[in-house]
DNA sequence: TAGATTGTTAATCGATTAACAATC
DNA sequence: TAGATTGTTAATCGATTAACAATC
């Protein structure tokens, strides 16, 4: 569609467009201007339109935008209308919530099978989702057609491991372990840093002026 | 020291400078050039050097910078060289995998209690931190000084609870709620919204070209 | 000293905000 | 129609990169 570059910090914003036009539409609320919602999320009304007309004219002059047609429209360029074979590898705590955490079965990401190395985890399953022994992964993604992998492991695993899933077809990596992949530029990387999230807060306690 | 304001842009850089720095530091790198520096983290020198040198002239001419010293000095202006008391609000899946790893007390992060609403997880530990029931949160705030509260509890909660931490004098909240806070302008929110990074990831998968 | 590399200024690039004509 | 509000262009602001004099 819109042949322009997106640039990152506009699809940064997009999911928090789509959060905010979901809770509206709960609330049942119809219609709503770029001024309007800039208030909510405070941000500007410039900003708002700005970012929307790059993937096309959703509103309406003396109208505003309409609620359940912009969440659809955003729900679509952020991919939500299509399923994602997910596996998440690493069945420690932070796999397992991930595991359980059922909104993003919601969102058309589904959570086909988890991966560890850890024997005793072995035929398990968590929320109907089977564990199975890290050794079976080439395998498993030989035969299963998997969008995303999810790495929630220690570090020293993640790059052997991207390795194995990047030959395995998988298109994305979520990487929730503390390091960075080099992975083939046709495979995206998202990270989650967590400690270096914490580190930031540490940062701005330490150096924000206080009354 | 440098009364110059810092962008948000650098902050989110600089734990990444400290991650690669500690990893020269254990591979015994003495001494590394902002150009090496760069290839390795795939920036630009020049950005390295207007990063650092926001903070003060870390490097020498011709050396480049010791990478022992460097390290130490970001962790000073990351906030790591004084300790943070940190309760974690939310005992499920997602809040005990954080109070399980324990690399965030290796940085100075001490978790010291955990809070619930579930009176199953009454009395319990996880790893020597005990779980309290949030009916004791107030209180346990007045006797005690938490400087971060980390929020993994659902989003219909969190707004009610952050109001709690706040007249509780914490500083600063984690927050992985689904949700935005409003808080005085005194206290830090860094939010980790997950589902926001997946959907980031969606888009990119379905926006990215391939060959 | 000569070579290397920083610290820093200047140039460029990109993102955000402001403004307003178009139009519902 | 008049009022409201978008879509879009222009202006501003900030962040990144380039360049190089300073200096170890």
């Amino acid at each position: 569609m819109a042949e322009r570059k997106i640039s990152q910090a506009i699809i940064r914003r997009l999911p928090r467009y789509y959060r905010y036009l979901g809770e509206l539409l709960e609330n049942g609320v119809e219609r709503i201007s770029s001024l309007d919602l800039s208030v909510r999320m405070k941000v500007t009304a410039s900003q708002i339109r700005q970012d929307l007309n790059n993937f096309g004219g959703f509103g309406q002059q003396g109208y505003g935008y309409n609620v359940k047609y912009l969440y659809t429209e955003i729900g679509k360029i952020l991919g939500l209308d299509v399923e994602h074979n997910i596996i998440i590898i690493g069945a420690g705590n932070l796999g397992q919530a991930l595991a359980n955490y059922t909104n993003f079965e919601k969102r058309g990401f589904v959570i086909k099978s988890m991966f560890d190395t850890n024997p005793r985890l072995h035929g398990i399953s968590i929320r109907g989702i089977p564990v199975r022994m890290i050794e079976e992964l080439s395998d498993y993604l030989n035969k299963n057609k998997i969008d995303i992998a999810v790495l929630t492991l220690p570090k020293t695993n993640a790059v052997d491991v991207a390795k194995i899933v990047v030959n395995g077809g998988v298109k994305a990596i979520w990487n929730f372990a503390h390091t960075d992949l080099h992975v083939p530029s046709d495979v995206l990387v998202e990270n989650v840093h967590l400690s270096e999230s914490l580190m930031r807060l540490s940062y701005n306690i330490a150096n924000t002026k206080r009354g």
